[in-house]
DNA sequence: AAAAAGAGCAACCGCGGCATC
DNA sequence: AGATGCCGCGGTTGCTCTTTT
């Protein structure tokens, strides 16, 4: 037995919305707002259109600020980029490029940015600019723990899960996972956290801050622990970091050794999501403390590993206990 | 010039999650 | 605790316009 459907579909109008229909839908909106309820707006505004097509069409089409037309190429950096990381979570990528709206950049992607990246891997064997996951066809070892080729050492890191039914793929010379990085689920917590929930920039993000990351007493504790959890009174749980987001704290970590100065934050993170920052670079070595220290400090720092201990023991409120989710690096 | 194929994109559909009853 | 209803999301469809044959 089917779901039932959310109106009469021979009651109402379907196809193009019409000018006339634009303008009542705009009217309404616009006076009253949808009063939390697309279902019955139809009604009230004067239309003869399901609910759920109303609102559809003041998203994606006549709701103020909504960006039409070609996209920038800086535009497509941040597609291509979230794209590599989360893959098709179209409202995700949509929140990061303001005015457009998921529909958009979901049709953008399939008919011109996903040629543009077939174009870009099979024109030459030089790295796009962006990390894109590219399968491995040679990987048939596809329980073999994840591991760097190239300069980096992971601190101790073993995946979460391996689920044989995966295969490999390589990212700029790594290999991870083909499900869009490290989609590891952790059955205990409902919530896999990645550095962009960290470094969101509102007063939600774990640390209860604002644009604060890890500073350098964490990646210190990170680099003399070969992780960054413990229990505490045997409480453990985890964020779920994506391969490259560990790539970049192990990076920045031996930055630190050099010298380098910054803290680990939110400028950084987007610096790299944004493609100033060369992930590749980065991981090199080569970049420059330019590139990667974006800045941006945050209004409190996490003094140390005792601040995880704080968090472990719910002694702060963050957006992590919202979530049910307490914070401990997986090792 | 006409037909076929391809591209672009608005709109639809059904499902999962969540809130409320 | 289970049923119901709504919202939002991502996949898909199908119409229209453009390009190619």
């Amino acid at each position: 037995m089917g779901r039932a459907p959310c109106c009469d579909k021979t009651k109402v109008k379907r196809g193009p919305w019409s000018p006339e229909e634009d303008a009542k839908l705009r009217d309404y909106i616009e006076k009253y707002g949808n009063g939390g309820n697309w279902i019955s707006l139809p009604l009230k505004a004067g239309l003869r259109r399901c609910g759920k097509s109303c609102r559809l069409r003041w998203l994606n089409y006549l709701r103020p600020n909504i960006k039409h037309g070609d996209f920038s190429e800086e535009e497509d950096r941040i597609i291509f980029s979230l794209f590599a990381a989360i893959g098709s979570r179209w409202s995700i990528i949509a929140a990061h490029l303001p005015g457009r709206t998921d529909n958009d950049i979901k049709n953008y992607w399939n008919t011109k940015l996903r040629k543009k990246l077939m174009s870009l891997s099979s024109s030459s064997h030089s790295s796009p600019a962006i990390a894109y996951p590219f399968r491995n066809p040679n990987s048939q070892d596809v329980k073999r723990p994840l591991t760097p080729s190239a300069t980096i050492t992971l601190s101790s890191y073993t995946p979460y899960v391996e689920n044989p039914t995966r295969s490999l793929i390589n990212i700029n010379g790594f290999e991870a996972d083909d499900q869009q990085i490290f989609p590891f689920i952790n059955p205990n917590y409902p919530h896999d956290f990645s550095l962009a929930d960290m470094c969101s920039n509102n007063n939600n993000n774990i640390f209860g801050t604002s644009g604060f990351l890890l500073n350098h007493n964490i990646c210190d504790h990170f680099s003399n622990h070969n992780s960054l959890s413990s229990e505490v009174n045997g409480k453990r749980s985890e964020i779920m970091m994506k391969q490259e987001e560990m790539m970049m704290i192990d990076h920045h970590i031996g930055q630190m050794t050099k010298g380098y100065n910054g803290d680990f934050t939110q400028g950084y993170y987007n610096n790299y999501i944004s493609g100033h920052g060369d992930l590749k670079q980065m991981i090199s070595g080569s970049g420059t403390n330019s590139n990667i220290n974006m800045g941006g400090s945050g209004s409190r720092s996490a003094s140390s590993s005792s601040f995880i201990s704080d968090l472990a023991e719910n002694k702060t409120s963050s957006s992590f206990l919202q979530h049910k989710c307490l914070p401990y690096f997986y090792s």
